[in-house]
DNA sequence: CGCCGGATTGAAGGTACTCAATCCGTGTGG
DNA sequence: CCACACGGATTGAGTACCTTCAATCCGGCG
């Protein structure tokens, strides 16, 4: 009954990274393995700040994030930007991309971060060979969709803490999956940025952690949260607005 | 500069549908063209409310519109319900399902409606074949995750007017492109359904079209629009919330 | 004709925004 | 080592926008 709000994105990528039980649940036989390796030639590394790729980029790659954590955003006419979502170790961004050749979006490091290039030419090759991996790449953009939406409800529908609630509870299971503290986690983003991200203002998202701290549902402190009461932040994102 | 906040859905289908020009802008020898022709055997109709497919459904195929128009919804726990799309003639619906192979929205028609039913296996299996028929089908998954963004966007950080305004010079752009008027057409939604996706009340929405009329932008009769000033409606959706 | 659902309009209230002051932790320079 | 500056975070007060509730209007259909 209860789908997550906000989804993970997808993994996919790259046993050259030592990630292929992690991120790839696809049936391959030693062959095919060693082809995926291969398209994976290149690791890049990257500094808190640093941009992944920028809007308007000529498409070539998907990106497995093998380390560290990115935004995307996309900047409005007047310069105004907003985030259209944080990944994290394992996922695989740049999906917008395929439709124009062209990014339709920034993504930059919040961390120091590394990343495994995928070139779409080889992978669209590989998967014509390979049919369970064309479906899980299927798989993994629509997912991407289906997060997406997620996101329209929470931004169509929810009022400030019921975002914020998603919003923690997303990263909690993300962290979860991941092997790491579902309750206790540092935030790599800024209010700004999560802000931006819940179409909020940083304010608002200020308060609303107060308020949680109030509550007793979490312990804030700056960039260190503590989710204490799971059940009752749960409840907080279902209750109903009407 | 000025893109599209909300996208139309990409095309894809069906030369037995009478729609290849329109909806297959891939090049195809007769022989590709005949298997496409092959995997959409049969066409399906429907009246104002009948669902193409629920939340839930076992995913089989995707559909691509003939003719009439359909909206994707979601439901919350609490049974309230918010529109994720509207879609029309030649528009494909469904895509959201591959991820977990059940269906995540329900698809209803909003008027009398014909639809292809595109079974996804089948199309998996031709565009391993066909590579330029894999590129285009990854295009269409993309425009629809860049789709999703832009109404990321548009709830995220515009208020009610530009909102409203966004999702009027979408309409006009996607009846454009079927060669209907840009400027004058019927809604095949109600105040309501404009509102849910839009992320307002419907009281909201029945203001700003009454603002708009009063500032001579757009001509409203319950459900006829005729759009008077382009340019001031775009003006509209580009001034800057901030 | 009168009912019904959808649309419009009005008035009151609430949530989140805006602007501004203050706090706090980090890093820098004296 | 401390003082200070800086950026990000918090908190407060006033306001704007949208919601909510309610009344009325309008067109279609029994």
């Amino acid at each position: 009954m209860q789908r997550p709000v906000l989804d993970a994105r997808p993994n996919l990528a790259c046993s050259s990274c030592n990630l292929a039980e992690l991120c790839l649940p696809v049936d391959l036989n030693a062959a095919e393995m060693r082809k995926l390796d291969e398209l994976s030639h290149s690791k890049r590394s990257f500094t808190r700040g640093d941009y992944l790729y920028r809007c308007g980029d000529k498409f070539q790659s998907l990106y497995a994030i093998h380390s560290g954590s990115f935004k995307t955003q996309v900047l409005h006419e007047d310069g105004h930007e907003q985030v259209t979502g944080f990944q994290m170790v394992g996922e695989i961004i740049g999906m917008d991309a395929i439709s124009s050749d062209k990014h339709t979006c920034d993504a930059v490091a919040m961390e120091n971060s590394e990343v495994c290039e995928l070139p779409f030419n080889k992978l669209e090759a590989l998967s014509r060979e390979i049919p369970s991996l064309q479906r899980h790449l299927h798989k993994i953009m629509s997912r991407e969709i289906v997060r997406d939406q997620g996101i329209m409800l929470l931004l169509g529908s929810m009022r400030a803490e019921q975002r914020l609630a998603a919003f923690l509870l997303n990263l909690s299971q993300r962290f979860a999956a991941r092997g790491l503290s579902p309750t206790k986690f540092q935030l790599r983003m800024s209010r700004q940025e999560i802000g931006s991200y819940l179409g909020l203002q940083l304010e608002t998202v200020s308060r609303a952690f107060s308020h949680f701290q109030d509550d007793g549902l979490i312990s804030v402190k700056v960039r260190s949260i503590e989710i204490l009461d799971l059940q009752r932040l749960q409840a907080c994102l279902n209750s109903s607005r009407y």
